[in-house]
DNA sequence: TATTGTTATACTCTATAACTATA
DNA sequence: TATAGTTATAGAGTATAACAATA
Protein backbone atom coordinates (compact mmCIF):
# COMPACT_ATOMS: atom_id res chain seq x y z
CA UNK A 1 0.00 0.00 0.00
CA UNK A 2 2.84 2.69 0.92
CA UNK A 3 5.63 2.05 -1.58
CA UNK A 4 4.85 0.23 -5.05
CA UNK A 5 7.63 -1.15 -6.85
CA UNK A 6 7.02 1.18 -9.66
CA UNK A 7 7.85 3.91 -7.61
CA UNK A 8 11.74 2.34 -6.35
CA UNK A 9 12.36 1.56 -10.24
CA UNK A 10 11.67 5.38 -10.92
CA UNK A 11 13.77 6.52 -8.08
CA UNK A 12 16.64 4.29 -9.18
CA UNK A 13 16.25 5.93 -12.54
CA UNK A 14 16.65 9.50 -11.12
CA UNK A 15 19.52 8.32 -8.51
CA UNK A 16 21.40 7.34 -11.76
CA UNK A 17 20.70 10.78 -13.04
CA UNK A 18 21.49 12.74 -10.51
CA UNK A 19 25.04 10.39 -10.49
CA UNK A 20 25.45 11.07 -14.11
CA UNK A 21 25.04 14.95 -14.10
CA UNK A 22 27.33 14.97 -11.22
CA UNK A 23 29.81 12.81 -12.87
CA UNK A 24 29.87 14.89 -15.99
CA UNK A 25 29.12 18.88 -14.91
CA UNK A 26 32.49 19.45 -14.90
CA UNK A 27 32.54 19.32 -18.65
CA UNK A 28 30.45 20.30 -21.65
CA UNK A 29 28.53 17.11 -21.13
CA UNK A 30 24.83 17.13 -20.64
CA UNK A 31 22.07 14.79 -20.68
CA UNK A 32 20.95 15.50 -23.97
CA UNK A 33 24.33 15.59 -25.46
CA UNK A 34 25.62 12.49 -23.79
CA UNK A 35 22.75 10.82 -25.72
CA UNK A 36 24.08 11.67 -28.76
CA UNK A 37 27.39 10.57 -27.83
CA UNK A 38 26.14 7.15 -26.73
CA UNK A 39 23.85 6.76 -30.25
CA UNK A 40 26.50 7.59 -32.56
CA UNK A 41 29.07 5.23 -30.45
CA UNK A 42 26.37 2.63 -30.76
CA UNK A 43 25.90 2.94 -34.46
CA UNK A 44 28.62 4.80 -36.03
CA UNK A 45 28.72 7.86 -38.50
CA UNK A 46 24.94 9.14 -38.62
CA UNK A 47 23.43 11.98 -40.51
CA UNK A 48 21.82 14.79 -38.51
CA UNK A 49 18.59 13.29 -39.19
CA UNK A 50 19.15 10.02 -38.91
CA UNK A 51 20.02 11.08 -34.89
CA UNK A 52 16.99 13.15 -34.71
CA UNK A 53 14.81 9.99 -35.32
CA UNK A 54 16.78 7.79 -33.26
CA UNK A 55 16.72 10.38 -30.48
CA UNK A 56 12.99 11.51 -31.27
CA UNK A 57 14.04 15.39 -31.22
CA UNK A 58 13.76 17.79 -34.09
CA UNK A 59 16.63 18.23 -36.51
CA UNK A 60 16.68 21.91 -35.45
CA UNK A 61 17.49 20.19 -31.78
CA UNK A 62 20.00 18.11 -33.30
CA UNK A 63 21.69 20.90 -34.96
CA UNK A 64 22.26 22.88 -31.62
CA UNK A 65 23.80 19.45 -29.74
CA UNK A 66 25.88 18.71 -32.74
CA UNK A 67 27.34 22.73 -32.41
CA UNK A 68 28.05 22.31 -28.71
CA UNK A 69 29.93 18.72 -29.14
CA UNK A 70 31.59 19.58 -31.82
CA UNK A 71 32.72 22.93 -30.03
CA UNK A 72 33.89 20.59 -27.31
CA UNK A 73 35.57 18.50 -29.22
CA UNK A 74 33.96 15.15 -28.83
CA UNK A 75 32.38 15.05 -32.48
CA UNK A 76 33.15 16.06 -36.02
CA UNK A 77 30.87 16.77 -39.25
CA UNK A 78 32.16 15.42 -42.23
CA UNK A 79 31.19 15.38 -45.53
CA UNK A 80 28.22 12.68 -46.68
CA UNK A 81 29.86 10.84 -49.35
CA UNK A 82 27.10 10.61 -51.86
CA UNK A 83 24.69 13.30 -50.60
CA UNK A 84 25.79 16.67 -50.39
CA UNK A 85 23.12 18.12 -48.28
CA UNK A 86 23.75 16.23 -45.43
CA UNK A 87 26.69 15.70 -43.10
CA UNK A 88 28.40 12.83 -41.24
CA UNK A 89 28.28 13.43 -37.53
CA UNK A 90 31.51 10.61 -36.59
CA UNK A 91 32.96 10.84 -32.78
CA UNK A 92 36.62 12.41 -32.73
CA UNK A 93 39.55 9.96 -30.82
CA UNK A 94 38.37 12.20 -27.76
CA UNK A 95 34.76 11.50 -27.98
CA UNK A 96 35.33 7.74 -28.70
CA UNK A 97 37.90 7.93 -25.54
CA UNK A 98 34.92 9.28 -23.75
CA UNK A 99 32.54 6.68 -24.28
CA UNK A 100 34.66 3.95 -23.62
CA UNK A 101 35.80 5.47 -20.45
CA UNK A 102 31.88 6.05 -19.54
CA UNK A 103 30.56 1.90 -20.90
CA UNK A 104 33.41 0.77 -18.67
CA UNK A 105 32.08 2.47 -15.40
CA UNK A 106 28.50 1.70 -16.41
CA UNK A 107 29.55 -1.69 -16.09
CA UNK A 108 30.94 -1.23 -12.91
CA UNK A 109 28.46 0.46 -11.61
CA UNK A 110 25.68 -2.64 -12.86
CA UNK A 111 28.23 -5.04 -11.12
CA UNK A 112 28.34 -3.39 -8.16
CA UNK A 113 24.52 -3.26 -7.54
CA UNK A 114 24.18 -6.44 -8.84
CA UNK A 115 26.62 -7.96 -6.25
CA UNK A 116 24.24 -6.48 -3.92
CA UNK A 117 21.23 -8.42 -4.56
CA UNK A 118 21.54 -11.91 -2.71
CA UNK A 119 22.21 -14.41 -5.56
CA UNK A 120 19.51 -16.43 -5.02
CA UNK A 121 17.20 -13.40 -6.07
CA UNK A 122 19.27 -12.36 -8.95
CA UNK A 123 17.44 -14.79 -11.73
CA UNK A 124 14.16 -13.64 -10.41
CA UNK A 125 15.09 -10.11 -10.57
CA UNK A 126 16.45 -10.75 -14.25
CA UNK A 127 12.96 -11.98 -15.55
CA UNK A 128 11.21 -10.11 -13.82
CA UNK A 129 12.47 -6.84 -14.70
CA UNK A 130 12.50 -8.02 -18.38
CA UNK A 131 8.97 -9.39 -18.23
CA UNK A 132 8.02 -5.39 -16.93
CA UNK A 133 10.28 -3.26 -19.36
CA UNK A 134 8.78 -5.71 -22.22
CA UNK A 135 5.29 -5.22 -21.10
CA UNK A 136 5.63 -0.88 -20.42
CA UNK A 137 7.23 -1.26 -24.12
CA UNK A 138 4.14 -2.29 -25.42
CA UNK A 139 1.82 -0.10 -23.45
CA UNK A 140 3.58 3.05 -24.17
CA UNK A 141 4.46 2.30 -28.04
CA UNK A 142 0.75 1.39 -28.35
CA UNK A 143 -0.53 4.90 -26.61
CA UNK A 144 1.86 6.51 -29.27
CA UNK A 145 0.64 5.40 -31.82
CA UNK A 146 -3.58 5.55 -30.66
CA UNK A 147 -1.77 9.66 -30.30
CA UNK A 148 -0.23 9.55 -33.58
CA UNK A 149 -3.90 7.89 -35.35
CA UNK A 150 -5.51 10.70 -33.42
CA UNK A 151 -3.32 13.11 -35.19
CA UNK A 152 -4.06 11.91 -38.40
CA UNK B 1 27.76 -8.86 -22.40
CA UNK B 2 24.92 -7.24 -24.35
CA UNK B 3 21.99 -5.49 -22.40
CA UNK B 4 23.16 -4.49 -18.64
CA UNK B 5 20.46 -4.79 -16.01
CA UNK B 6 21.43 -1.43 -15.04
CA UNK B 7 20.03 -0.48 -18.59
CA UNK B 8 16.86 -1.85 -18.41
CA UNK B 9 16.08 -0.25 -15.11
CA UNK B 10 16.75 3.11 -16.87
CA UNK B 11 14.90 1.80 -20.14
CA UNK B 12 11.83 1.57 -17.64
CA UNK B 13 12.21 4.87 -16.19
CA UNK B 14 12.23 6.74 -20.11
CA UNK B 15 9.30 4.71 -20.97
CA UNK B 16 7.37 5.57 -17.97
CA UNK B 17 8.39 9.52 -18.48
CA UNK B 18 6.82 8.66 -22.02
CA UNK B 19 3.79 7.50 -20.75
CA UNK B 20 3.69 10.86 -18.36
CA UNK B 21 4.28 13.45 -20.76
CA UNK B 22 2.54 11.75 -23.10
CA UNK B 23 -0.97 11.67 -20.42
CA UNK B 24 -0.46 15.23 -19.29
CA UNK B 25 0.89 17.34 -22.31
CA UNK B 26 -2.79 18.36 -22.85
CA UNK B 27 -2.79 20.26 -19.74
CA UNK B 28 -0.14 22.89 -18.32
CA UNK B 29 1.54 19.92 -16.61
CA UNK B 30 4.94 19.52 -17.16
CA UNK B 31 7.05 16.81 -15.44
CA UNK B 32 8.39 19.79 -13.28
CA UNK B 33 5.22 21.37 -12.46
CA UNK B 34 3.75 17.50 -11.73
CA UNK B 35 7.00 16.86 -9.10
CA UNK B 36 5.32 19.84 -7.14
CA UNK B 37 2.23 19.01 -7.23
CA UNK B 38 3.32 15.51 -5.68
CA UNK B 39 5.10 17.15 -2.79
CA UNK B 40 2.28 19.83 -1.93
CA UNK B 41 -0.01 16.48 -2.35
CA UNK B 42 1.73 13.96 -0.09
CA UNK B 43 3.16 17.06 2.25
CA UNK B 44 0.41 19.10 3.04
CA UNK B 45 0.65 23.08 2.34
CA UNK B 46 3.72 24.21 2.44
CA UNK B 47 5.95 27.40 2.09
CA UNK B 48 8.14 28.11 -1.88
CA UNK B 49 11.54 27.67 0.48
CA UNK B 50 10.13 24.36 2.08
CA UNK B 51 9.02 23.07 -1.75
CA UNK B 52 12.36 24.67 -3.17
CA UNK B 53 14.70 22.36 -0.50
CA UNK B 54 12.43 19.39 -0.83
CA UNK B 55 12.86 19.72 -5.03
CA UNK B 56 16.27 20.86 -4.40
CA UNK B 57 15.75 23.91 -6.81
CA UNK B 58 16.16 27.00 -6.26
CA UNK B 59 13.60 29.45 -4.74
CA UNK B 60 13.54 31.34 -7.90
CA UNK B 61 12.76 28.41 -9.93
CA UNK B 62 9.52 27.43 -7.42
CA UNK B 63 8.30 31.01 -8.42
CA UNK B 64 8.15 30.23 -11.40
CA UNK B 65 6.24 27.17 -11.19
CA UNK B 66 3.97 28.24 -8.61
CA UNK B 67 2.83 31.06 -10.77
CA UNK B 68 2.05 28.49 -13.72
CA UNK B 69 0.46 26.28 -11.57
CA UNK B 70 -1.67 29.02 -9.69
CA UNK B 71 -2.62 30.29 -13.56
CA UNK B 72 -3.80 26.82 -14.46
CA UNK B 73 -5.74 26.75 -10.92
CA UNK B 74 -3.97 23.52 -9.63
CA UNK B 75 -2.83 25.61 -6.42
CA UNK B 76 -3.42 28.96 -4.72
CA UNK B 77 -0.79 31.20 -2.59
CA UNK B 78 -2.21 31.61 0.63
CA UNK B 79 -1.01 33.64 3.57
CA UNK B 80 1.07 32.33 6.17
CA UNK B 81 -0.49 32.39 9.72
CA UNK B 82 2.28 33.71 11.41
CA UNK B 83 5.01 34.99 9.27
CA UNK B 84 3.85 37.18 6.59
CA UNK B 85 6.86 36.64 4.56
CA UNK B 86 6.40 33.46 3.31
CA UNK B 87 3.58 32.46 1.47
CA UNK B 88 1.59 28.44 2.14
CA UNK B 89 1.04 26.73 -1.27
CA UNK B 90 -2.07 24.63 -1.49
CA UNK B 91 -4.07 22.77 -3.67
CA UNK B 92 -7.20 23.49 -4.80
CA UNK B 93 -10.15 20.90 -5.07
CA UNK B 94 -9.05 20.64 -8.90
CA UNK B 95 -5.31 20.22 -7.94
CA UNK B 96 -6.46 17.62 -5.09
CA UNK B 97 -8.62 15.70 -7.41
CA UNK B 98 -5.97 15.33 -10.26
CA UNK B 99 -3.19 14.25 -8.04
CA UNK B 100 -5.76 11.47 -6.46
CA UNK B 101 -6.45 10.31 -10.45
CA UNK B 102 -2.76 10.32 -10.72
CA UNK B 103 -2.26 8.49 -7.45
CA UNK B 104 -5.04 6.18 -9.00
CA UNK B 105 -3.43 5.51 -12.31
CA UNK B 106 -0.20 5.27 -11.17
CA UNK B 107 -0.98 2.24 -8.81
CA UNK B 108 -3.00 0.93 -11.43
CA UNK B 109 -0.04 0.91 -14.03
CA UNK B 110 1.78 -0.53 -11.11
CA UNK B 111 -0.72 -3.47 -10.48
CA UNK B 112 -0.62 -4.51 -14.43
CA UNK B 113 3.20 -4.41 -14.66
CA UNK B 114 3.76 -6.78 -11.72
CA UNK B 115 0.84 -8.97 -13.42
CA UNK B 116 3.68 -9.72 -16.31
CA UNK B 117 5.82 -10.87 -13.26
CA UNK B 118 6.32 -15.05 -13.00
CA UNK B 119 4.65 -15.09 -9.24
CA UNK B 120 7.86 -17.52 -8.60
CA UNK B 121 9.55 -14.39 -9.46
CA UNK B 122 7.90 -11.43 -7.52
CA UNK B 123 9.48 -12.09 -4.42
CA UNK B 124 13.22 -12.38 -5.66
CA UNK B 125 12.01 -9.08 -7.85
CA UNK B 126 11.33 -6.99 -4.74
CA UNK B 127 13.76 -7.83 -2.71
CA UNK B 128 16.42 -7.20 -5.40
CA UNK B 129 14.91 -3.80 -6.52
CA UNK B 130 14.78 -2.80 -2.97
CA UNK B 131 18.91 -3.75 -2.69
CA UNK B 132 19.89 -2.17 -5.90
CA UNK B 133 18.26 1.28 -4.87
CA UNK B 134 19.20 1.64 -1.55
CA UNK B 135 22.80 0.89 -2.17
CA UNK B 136 22.75 3.23 -5.72
CA UNK B 137 20.88 5.79 -2.70
CA UNK B 138 23.78 5.37 -0.74
CA UNK B 139 26.37 5.37 -3.43
CA UNK B 140 24.82 8.95 -4.89
CA UNK B 141 24.78 10.43 -1.36
CA UNK B 142 28.38 10.02 -0.17
CA UNK B 143 29.37 11.14 -3.84
CA UNK B 144 27.16 14.19 -3.35
CA UNK B 145 28.59 14.97 0.27
CA UNK B 146 31.93 15.04 -0.92
CA UNK B 147 31.51 17.08 -4.08
CA UNK B 148 29.99 19.46 -1.55
CA UNK B 149 32.94 19.17 0.89
CA UNK B 150 35.40 20.24 -2.29
CA UNK B 151 33.35 23.01 -2.56
CA UNK B 152 33.71 24.14 0.54
C1' DT C 1 8.72 18.24 -55.55
C1' DA C 2 10.99 16.32 -51.38
C1' DT C 3 14.79 16.28 -48.13
C1' DT C 4 18.96 18.13 -45.22
C1' DG C 5 20.44 21.37 -42.39
C1' DT C 6 20.27 26.22 -40.87
C1' DT C 7 18.32 30.77 -39.32
C1' DA C 8 14.53 33.00 -36.71
C1' DT C 9 11.56 32.90 -32.89
C1' DA C 10 9.42 31.26 -28.64
C1' DC C 11 8.53 28.60 -24.40
C1' DT C 12 10.00 25.82 -20.20
C1' DC C 13 13.29 24.69 -16.69
C1' DT C 14 17.11 25.98 -14.45
C1' DA C 15 20.74 29.15 -12.14
C1' DT C 16 22.88 33.56 -9.94
C1' DA C 17 22.46 38.10 -8.28
C1' DA C 18 20.14 42.20 -6.64
C1' DC C 19 16.11 43.95 -4.24
C1' DT C 20 11.83 44.38 -0.97
C1' DA C 21 9.34 43.25 2.88
C1' DT C 22 9.43 41.08 6.97
C1' DA C 23 11.62 38.57 11.08
C1' DT D 1 21.51 40.73 10.25
C1' DA D 2 18.96 36.86 8.17
C1' DT D 3 15.09 34.96 5.61
C1' DA D 4 10.93 34.63 2.00
C1' DG D 5 9.77 35.76 -2.24
C1' DT D 6 10.23 38.57 -6.54
C1' DT D 7 12.47 41.03 -10.48
C1' DA D 8 16.35 40.89 -13.80
C1' DT D 9 19.24 38.31 -16.62
C1' DA D 10 21.26 34.22 -18.76
C1' DG D 11 21.85 29.59 -20.75
C1' DA D 12 20.26 24.80 -22.14
C1' DG D 13 16.79 21.98 -24.27
C1' DT D 14 12.91 21.79 -26.88
C1' DA D 15 9.40 23.09 -30.68
C1' DT D 16 7.50 25.33 -35.27
C1' DA D 17 8.12 27.75 -39.37
C1' DA D 18 10.64 29.75 -43.23
C1' DC D 19 14.59 29.25 -46.18
C1' DA D 20 18.85 27.59 -48.97
C1' DA D 21 21.17 23.96 -51.19
C1' DT D 22 20.81 19.66 -53.09
C1' DA D 23 18.37 15.30 -54.59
Amino acid sequence: MDILLLDRLLLIGELFERDMDRAFDSTALSKARMRVLWVVHHGGPATQQSLAQQLDVTARNISGLIDALEGAGYVERTAHPTDRRATLVKLTPTGAELMVQTARSHKELNDTLLAAVDAADRAGLERGIDAIATLLGNLVAEAETEAHMDQT
